[in-house]
DNA sequence: TCGCATCTGTGAACAGCCTCACACGTTGGC
DNA sequence: GCCAACGTGTGAGGCTGTTCACAGATGCGA
């Protein structure tokens, strides 16, 4: 099982859903919640499957995408510790929107339906804080439809790294060179562009010594550079 | 002034997030908000306006769009009599993410902040309501990246069209012709393409004889076929 | 250790879509 | 009635990004 019940309770506070929660409520939703593992690879749910739970990532990180007929993907975002995802199945009781996928090892707080809405009726100050959340999903997901139609390649792989060395090195000296830890296949996925692409305008920004490129991730010497791209 | 306070009612009940009140709960909306009258045109708000207020639609058509810095636009969302928009800046407090734009003369019910939140919070039965809202809304604009990442542009036009043509012709028989009553640049903007390329590909559909082209307007003469494209 | 999977690098050929440039008909205002 | 604005139709040319076909490097498991 779980360590104790006290650090799930930290985690779960550092969720913008459930910091206002007092330790009585958060034992009652744990209660009724259990706790997944998944290892890294492995699918959480599918597009399409029926969406009777809510999941709050207690650890790792899961990627949010929607997959083509022809085998492709386009990633949707990726949440992190304290992060909620799968609320838009449950609250309007339809199918998975999307896949959900571990991208490392991670830790799941299992909320199913029926107590998530009991929780909801006995404390509708939480309607409030999802619905920002919601808000903020809406928001970027806005952005990326906005992102697409008007950018091409080069400028959405450039907004891209610079946000994934932003929560990367959150707190960190933003002047010094920033690594970002992600395969140019899965960087291909995030931005909507084929690995090879995204591998050609990496090479270009390499020659300009924007960026060094390791294998499995990308150093960037030049962050100004690559936002006046984007 | 409005014809009478009932029919105002009506219409507002005919929105998903307003049929649970009783008329003593939508007098109480209606004494704090404001009718406003928009024509044909006109800029209802801008992307990084403020966002105090929430509007529904109670005549008329709006579209919410996406500017972006070369004068283009794409167009997020069209929403009908009944629907509510703007809730996002609203509920986060932050700037309006999109532009609003009245399409054909419009008359809106604007809510205030305050007295939206004040509602919510006497009845959080409503609270849900909007989660159910915005849920809808995050599908739609997911539904709109997958598009954007995986379709082709004729595919995209064929699917608009299609949702253009279920939207208008509620309730008629769904084997005949229907007409869509769109101009060719508005396609364009829609779907995220130019003009030029929207003519293209509707001219290939009129040489197959799946639509015919009229001054303004489409007509769909085999939605089958459409159907098969997106 | 061998083989397979994964990640990166690269070039050629091709397709889709955009931009530009122009032509025509209709409509509405002056 | 004339002109401006708008909606449509169409072709040439060019850029961007995809697909395909390889190739080398690394790492992991049987």
């Amino acid at each position: 099982m779980y360590g104790s019940s006290l650090s799930l309770r930290q985690v779960l506070r550092r969720s913008r859903l459930f910091t206002r929660l007092g330790d009585s409520e958060i034992d009652a939703i744990l209660a009724h919640a259990t706790v997944a593992r998944h290892a890294e690879g492995d699918q959480i749910f599918a597009k399409g499957d029926p969406g009777n739970s809510m999941m709050a990532v207690l650890k790792g990180r899961v990627m949010i995408s929607a997959p083509s007929p022809d085998g492709r993907q386009v990633v949707l975002t990726v949440m992190r510790e304290g992060d909620v995802f799968g609320e838009i199945a449950l609250l309007d009781g339809n199918e998975r929107t999307a896949d959900a996928t571990a991208t490392i090892d991670c830790e799941l707080l299992v909320v199913p339906r029926r107590s998530l809405l009991a929780l909801l009726e006995r404390r509708p100050d939480l309607c409030l804080d999802l619905l920002i959340v919601l808000c903020e999903r809406l928001r970027r997901t806005n952005e990326q439809v906005e992102d697409l139609a008007f950018l091409d390649l080069e400028a959405r792989i450039a907004k891209v790294l610079i946000r994934l060395a932003e929560e990367n090195g959150e707190g960190q000296s933003p002047t010094g060179p920033v690594g970002v830890k992600i395969s140019q296949r899965a960087l291909g996925e995030l931005v909507g562009g084929s690995r090879e692409s995204v591998n050609k305008h990496l090479q270009d920004w390499k020659r300009s010594g924007f960026i060094v490129i390791e294998k499995g991730s990308i150093v960037i010497r030049d962050l100004e550079a690559l936002a006046a791209l984007g």
